[in-house]
DNA sequence: TACAAAAATTAGTCAAGGCTAAAAAAATGT
DNA sequence: ACATTTTTTTAGCCTTGACTAATTTTTGTA
């Protein structure tokens, strides 16, 4: 069994590895930052990791997660998700506490533990927040959806995924009546990076930040 | 927050103090055995212990809970068995299954998993294998039971709790169609401690061993 | 009562995984 | 091109909670 210290660095290397701008290097004090260690903590785990063939280091340039590293990543990954899903789904949990929760859990559950809240959901694709959920196997689709921030004016959308990073931000989303498949369309946008003013689900308008809008993925609906 | 470790040490000797004969001291050694660690091992955690004012340990003699230690012991055991009879009652788990997942998860859920898991499961007040669930206050009731070996010949009763430590015993116990709620009675005790001829249930007969029958409790049926 | 056996404790190690402070290497701007 | 800033690494230390081996203490028995 590997530690959870190592499935947590794991884990923030590959997400930091696919998130956005692809040749944005993941270095050592980006893995330190993100995951809240000082740089000389994250410089010793990454030369432990690299010593188990989990990932390849270049000094100063940055890691590369073998595949025998990215697949320990997935299966955390696949594990913080469907746990993610059942406890929204079946105990009720809001979006903005799920995140904390299956941090913890994500760490302590059995293959049994997964394979049953995987058929209790009914084998789901994606998480709770529209992010992919891997297979077993460590297959994961990249699903690629606008941001609601760059969404053309007047053309009306689904929103499909949220950004799981900020728990405020979640709590503001679903206050707003933001959820996976609500319809959204961008009326308006106010000019030096201001507010949109969007359309929500046919019975509502809102003004929303930049920052959130940018949070925010979007299907075009056509 | 306390760490795995403490709330391990924690309840394994409030089980021990609570277990079969009062008399035995919980000493050192008992202590080291049941957490499958060395004596020198325990004797650090209880020294620590001490100092945490959470237990009292009298050298050579054995330790007491105080009430502190007591109280965290109540939690994680409330966090055991209401994780126990969650994956029983909502995961479709096994009798014998259910004891090792619960071991890693009681550590690492939050309240609000343990309200909500309560609530689903309709506020229990006995858990999987029948043994009392201790209050959100830490209250527990104690639940005293006759043995099925020390059951009178035609005398019907009905099983309450089974000793949860043996996986292939309760795997055995399933088997037979021994559940808690099941009808029982003796019908032939065979000499020098022998086997037990029982009637299960009305439809069935079973020869048990003296080992089983201890380990299952009954309640008289009047 | 003395002494052997059993139980408990102490002493000293080890591995994980953090930390800070200092040193070294690389990148950047003028 | 070189000095400064930023990034990374090294060195050394800390805490947790295990371990073994050696040393008490206690206890049970001849």
């Amino acid at each position: 069994m590997l530690s959870q210290a190592i499935e947590d660095y794991l884990k923030f290397i590959y997400k930091l590895q696919h998130s956005g701008n692809p040749e944005q290097r993941v270095t050592t004090s980006v893995i330190a930052e993100r995951l809240g260690v000082a740089a000389a903590s994250a410089t010793n785990m990454i030369k432990k990791l690299a010593e188990m063939h989990l990932l390849v280091h270049a000094p100063y340039q940055g890691v590369e997660l073998t595949s025998a590293g990215e697949k320990i990543a997935l299966e955390t990954i696949r594990h913080h998700r469907l746990i993610e899903l059942y406890l929204a789904q079946a105990l009720g949990y809001s979006w903005d506490q799920i995140d904390a929760e299956a941090d913890r859990l994500e760490h302590a559950i059995s293959e049994e533990f997964e394979d049953r809240i995987d058929k209790a959901l009914g084998y789901p694709t994606v998480g709770a927040h529209g992010e992919p959920i891997p297979t077993k196997q460590g297959q994961i689709e990249d699903l690629e959806y606008a941001r609601l921030s760059d969404l053309a004016i007047g053309q009306p959308a689904v929103i499909r995924r949220v950004s799981d990073r900020n728990p405020e931000m979640l709590r503001y989303m679903e206050r707003l009546g933001l959820q996976l498949g609500t319809r959204v369309e961008v009326r308006e946008k106010a000019p030096f990076s201001g507010p949109l003013q969007v359309q929500i689900d046919a019975d509502k308008e809102e003004s929303l930040g930049l920052e959130v809008a940018h949070n925010i993925f979007v299907d075009a609906d056509d």
